[in-house]
DNA sequence: ATCCGGACGC
DNA sequence: GCGTCTGGAT
């Protein structure tokens, strides 16, 4: 046990700290957060908002109105959230496959009887579901306990010094897990995610980043004075 | 490595 | 106008 296994810890209490609780995922349903999770795929979260209130103006926003709809009709509701053509067909897909798993009345039952892998080996098998919003569904939708871990996420720990800037998926997700605790970790992970989110928005952007207030300051060697590339910045 | 794409902030 | 947005498939 060095020092480093519980940064990421420390990383989440003091965020937490900062800005307390963020309240994700904003949704009235378990099938809303997973159409959310499809939907904001690379896409900024305010326009999701809005293809998931066109679904709901039109009565849309069921298993069965999905598959219902023709393929121009749920393009239109889908045009707010971008890339409407790909997500159209993903949203079906997805619909089509709880359809099959028998849960299309109650979504939120979706793999009762598997265990979290399994049924995160299951998602992984639908058209437009990958690793990212395997887990999102996972932990926002069904409360199973997995840290969704994401671009942000990624830039964050390689600025912190803790990462490589090009480290996978299921690496970069193992090294955080293996930092949490697994007793009740739903609501931490649920939080901790929101919160990286927050930061990668709020102080650690691609470009420019605002160290100046940054609540994690203390802990990035970037914000005292170090670039991506490891060179001192000229500001 | 490229494509998908409208909405938004700057 | 440009870069970016709670990625994934080809």
């Amino acid at each position: 046990m060095t020092a480093k296994d519980s940064s990421w810890l420390d990383l989440y209490q003091t965020l937490l700290d900062a800005w307390g609780p963020q309240h994700w995922w904003p949704a009235d349903s378990p099938f809303e957060v997973m159409v959310g999770a499809i939907l904001t795929q690379n896409t900024a979260w305010s326009n999701v908002e809005k293809a998931i209130g066109r679904l709901r103006q039109a009565q849309a926003l069921t298993v069965s109105a999905v598959l219902k709809a023709r393929d121009a009709e749920l393009e239109e509701w889908l045009r707010p959230a971008g890339y409407f053509r790909v997500k159209a067909k993903r949203l079906r897909a997805f619909c089509q496959f709880l359809e099959e798993q028998g849960v299309a009345e109650q979504p939120q039952l979706l793999g009762l009887d598997l265990e979290t892998l399994s049924l995160r080996a299951l998602l992984l098998g639908v058209h437009g579901v990958g690793e990212e919003t395997a887990d999102s569904i996972l932990l926002y939708a069904l409360g199973r306990s997995i840290m969704v871990v994401d671009a942000y996420t990624r830039r964050i720990g390689s600025r912190l010094g803790w990462v490589g800037a090009s480290i996978g998926y299921k690496d970069l997700q193992g090294v955080i897990e293996a930092s949490l605790p697994t007793k009740s970790g739903v609501p931490l992970r649920k939080e901790f995610h929101a919160l990286l989110v927050s930061l990668g928005k709020e102080h650690c952007r691609p470009r420019n980043p605002r160290c100046h207030r940054c609540p994690v300051q203390a802990f990035c060697r970037y914000g005292q004075g170090v670039s991506d590339q490891g060179r001192v910045r000229a500001d």
